[in-house]
DNA sequence: TTTAGCACTTGACCTCAAAGAGTGCTAAAA
DNA sequence: TTTTAGCACTCTTTGAGGTCAAGTGCTAAA
């Protein structure tokens, strides 16, 4: 990219840009004259018009109706949106007041991305997501078998990723404490290392054997072990400063906003869209770019959060079309770069094995 | 009360009941042609003008406008809520349809609830909550320390509640098999059955002196501990089904809507609202009611979850003033007693020590 | 190629009158 | 004493009509 014109000329760029900012700030169709008044460009509004009627025509304008002036499509966005992701590649600056609203009682990644969600939400006044997203081929690295009483154990699995998870299991019958050790003994030998599709009959009849008169502990225990890969493949989703998106004319149809809410409590279509990140850096699906129709008027903005080079969150924001993507973009890298700091202590970027090489743009 | 009349003949109670009936279907204000289309009174028109006239006088009914039918007021709702709690108090049927429904792959209680919730929500068609609400003098039962590797481990705590909780504590120095061994023993001598305000200063000296050279090992160790009791402390709350608020006019004020999903979002509130429920049964709070402000146009209705006579959990609808209240407390009270059916296996309704007796309807 | 000017279109907004719903009150009926 | 019929009154809702301002497209001149 870098110097590929879009087939526009320099002045079309400078009024489609002023159409954009002025959209983005006042929510209303922009008129001739008032890019005129901006003074950006040195001509009369009888010339921007002219440009304007071209650029509808190119698709980067629309026009409400006959007589008003100009919003920006889909295209227009894109267009602008990809200008300025050049400009915000590698930002890396600011980051320090970022960091210090993030840096209180931060430990657990989980609680991170919360936080930055809401810092996200209130930094662009959009609505805030986090997202703990689909890691697949998850393998546990540790069990610990915690006895609670004598029907009932809690299972402490470490992931490979160094997520802790519990689950409580409940025995069909009482057990003893050897048998316990045994179990997970032979969980900590036998299942370490292997993925859910992993985890096969033999495996499971294997370990049944060897527990002898213990067997009925081996059901309930990989029970356990799937929920828990299962749970983390689902990923988790947090919204914060859902209210705000109230503050935008676009949603003041009920029925729009009601089906945008409804979308985003179901998580699925949500967690699917981000988890397939096109890039892993900042991505933004303007419109039907999406293809969760309900958005088809909102705007997504997300980054994939890395350690080590997998992807082990996202966060962003959801807003209108017509979002400040300039203060959007700016916000969202900077508080991905700082959460990459926290979690990986010094070395926060890391040269991509596979990543694709560099990304100095 | 079974007889209290509340001053009311029995006709102003009919009128009372069909309009309050009346104006939760429409949402408009009742008109006296209504009602007597609905004849559930033989009188005329004028005789239920006249009726409607002194209720309104005593503070039941209220008029937007002169020329307006009558709404009921907050006074009007909780007279016929009162009434209707008489009726649900002791209702226990239809159980079976909601049992099944919530019977999907339940086995911890975060996730029964969260799945009450949304059936809360999708049975009224309002908002649903659940909550695992604040749960004062919790206190550790047990602990294990499990090693990540030599300067993080794994800290599972099981309360007194029986719920298990990790925590990952990253130490200031590499560490010892032994010393993490020695730790636990001590921790788990001398932190167990203390509540949060229990462990003093002193406490904490002697365990760093029991350590000795390890005594880097106590602080991280017992800020897990805080951590974990505040978390529990703080309760979580769940929200399904937001959207529907909107399809409720109450909620067309943009204003109001935001200011209701901020004060939903921000948890603090509405967490101390139900955690401290006026009755073990079900609680009704109508419009300004609840002490919170934002709320005076809507209503509240929950339910704790009990076992073994502590509350382990709420779960509750929120909807406009003009909630289908009848729907709403059967609703309610039906999962509720689900739930309890579930967490406290067989010996659902034990008798209780101050809840009062026998449940057969 | 740019600009000035003008006719035209269109949604936003205001006013006004009519329609409709529902009331309170009075006087007659039960 | 209670209920009812009838009527005048009040207030909101709705729609038509008219004005206004914004912004355009087009033409002709610079």
């Amino acid at each position: 990219m870098g110097n590929y014109t879009g087939g526009l000329s320099e002045r079309k760029k400078l009024i489609l840009k002023a159409v954009v900012e002025a959209h983005i700030e006042g929510g209303e169709p922009v008129g001739s004259k008032y890019i005129v008044q901006s003074n950006l460009l040195s001509c009369s509004s009888a010339t921007i018009r002219n440009e304007m009627a071209e650029l509808e025509q190119l698709g980067y304008l629309e026009q409400p109706h006959t007589s008003a002036g100009r919003v920006p499509s889909e295209l227009g966005y894109r267009f602008y949106v990809d200008s300025l992701v050049e400009q915000y590649a590698n930002t890396t600056r600011d980051i320090v007041r970022i960091n210090q609203l993030l840096k209180a009682k931060m430990s657990e990644l989980d609680q991170i991305l919360e936080t930055a969600s809401k810092l996200a939400s209130s930094l662009t006044n959009y609505t805030g997501i986090a997202i703990k997203p689909k890691v697949s081929s998850v393998t546990m690295a540790k069990f610990e078998l915690v006895s609670i009483d004598n029907r009932n154990f809690a299972m402490v699995m470490i992931t490979s990723g160094g997520t802790v998870k519990t689950k409580k299991v409940k025995t069909p019958a009482a057990y003893s404490p050897d048998a316990l050790a045994r179990l997970s003994e032979l969980i900590n030998s036998q299942i370490c290392g292997l993925g859910a599709d992993m985890i096969t009959l033999p495996i499971i009849m294997q370990l049944e054997n060897d527990m002898a008169e213990n067997a009925f502990l081996v059901n309930p225990a990989i029970k356990a072990v799937y929920e828990v890969m299962n749970e983390l493949d689902g990923g988790e989703l947090r919204y914060s400063g859902l209210n705000r998106l109230l503050d935008y004319p676009e949603y003041s149809d009920t029925q729009h906003l009601s089906n945008l809410l409804g979308t985003l409590e179901n998580q699925d279509e949500i967690l699917e869209l981000v988890s397939d990140p096109q890039s892993d850096e900042i991505n933004v699906l303007i419109g039907s770019e999406s293809p969760v129709k309900v958005m088809n008027n909102s705007a997504l903005v997300f980054k994939p959060i890395k350690k080590n080079g997998r992807t082990v969150g996202v966060i962003g924001v959801i807003g209108p079309r017509r979002m400040d993507y300039k203060k959007v973009l700016k916000t969202i890298v900077e508080i991905g770069v700082s959460i990459s700091n926290m979690i990986d202590g010094e070395r926060a970027l890391k040269q991509g094995e596979d990543n694709g090489g560099d990304d100095n743009g």
